[in-house]
DNA sequence: GTCATATTAGATAGATCGATCTAGTGAGAA
DNA sequence: TTCTCACTAGATCGATCTATCTAATATGAC
């Protein structure tokens, strides 16, 4: 069909559903970024803003979810230097794009948490399959499977803070010290080599 | 002068800041939460919105950072206890709330952030005089300032990212978790007692 | 080529946004 | 009292928001 409106208009919402959050951001903007017509926004997304919301939330966290677990992939073993490289991750992209891309979702998730149900619960599952691919990851390291799904929530919540602070203080300091403690309180939990 | 309209609708933005965000909050609505007439809001802050902002994000970081050190200072000498009795408070703020009062500034931080840098650098302040507080406590506890202050950022990111966990997935688990997992690394840092 | 459907085009509605303005009210100072 | 000034009241402005609507135009099936 040679047609990506439709991606287009979902990527270039996930970009500013991430960079500015969803109120904040106007489905005029959406489609001037998009290079999309004004009235295919409606076609593809007739549930408008909020569906437009729930899926580029998805299309974002399917991909997150990807770029973990390639970077588990490629760590091989070292699980920690997986942890280590994830965090890194971050440091390159925050500092490339002038501050602007940390988590994907977290800016968004705040803000609808008390105000759209759909949209929290969209978040809410993308935060669950980042935990998982964690930890699986963490698992495949050989800690016993259910704590390695409490150190994947305290991993993902060390990094999500640190993404917050780090963004707000335009300086990674705090995304390269919780990698360093986080990787440490990690190494201690693995079994015995 | 018996006059506290200034007041009351410098609480009532901050409550809407951090349930619903900056752009989802409109002035109107903090007239109306604050019982306030419209014609003060421009009197009290001519500056508009983004005074109003700059000032609710500096007010609620005053407030948090009381409550920080009141916390610390109630724990005596374990420090971890102290740990631990702050992300509890947190629990009960969000269950109490129905998950609505999770961190007074972080959902405006992560909005602002890209948006205008006034409100980020208020934000940012707000941060850093946490973290302040917070490596008081743990220099006090006999960690080495340096480390200290190390880990007060470290202990922060998880905190700040439990909450957008807990708060997404109206689950208190994330905070519990990440609760004692950092508890059990400030532990380790102590100086052998 | 013809027809049905998918997509685009963009005007428009109706609400709400932040902000400004003038007029009015009230309490305390002189 | 009278004056002054902090504060209130709320109409109003232009911009922008989401959403809907009708046409026009492509596109692919047959």
């Amino acid at each position: 069909m040679a047609n990506d409106t439709r991606q287009r208009l979902l990527e270039a919402s996930a970009q500013l559903f991430r960079e500015q959050g969803y109120a904040g951001t106007g489905l005029k903007q959406i489609t001037t970024a998009g290079g999309a017509p004004w009235g295919s926004l409606y076609h593809f997304f007739p549930g408008g803003k909020e569906q437009l919301g729930a899926e580029a939330i998805a299309h974002s966290g399917a991909r997150y979810e990807r770029l973990f677990e390639l970077t588990f992939a490629r760590g091989g073993e070292d699980i920690v230097q997986c942890v280590r490289d994830f965090f890194q991750l971050s440091v390159d992209a925050l500092e490339k794009s002038g501050w602007a891309d940390g988590c994907p979702i977290a800016t968004v998730a705040m803000e609808v948490a008390s105000t759209s149900e759909p949209l929290r619960h969209a978040c809410a599952e993308v935060f669950a399959s980042w935990e998982a691919a964690f930890a699986r990851g963490l698992a495949g390291a050989g800690i016993p499977p259910e704590r390695a799904a409490e150190l994947a929530t305290y991993a993902l919540a060390a990094f999500e803070g640190a993404i917050v602070l780090s963004r707000t203080t335009h300086d990674t300091r705090a995304l390269r010290i919780t990698a360093e403690v986080v990787a440490t309180t990690l190494r201690a939990e693995l079994p015995a080599a």
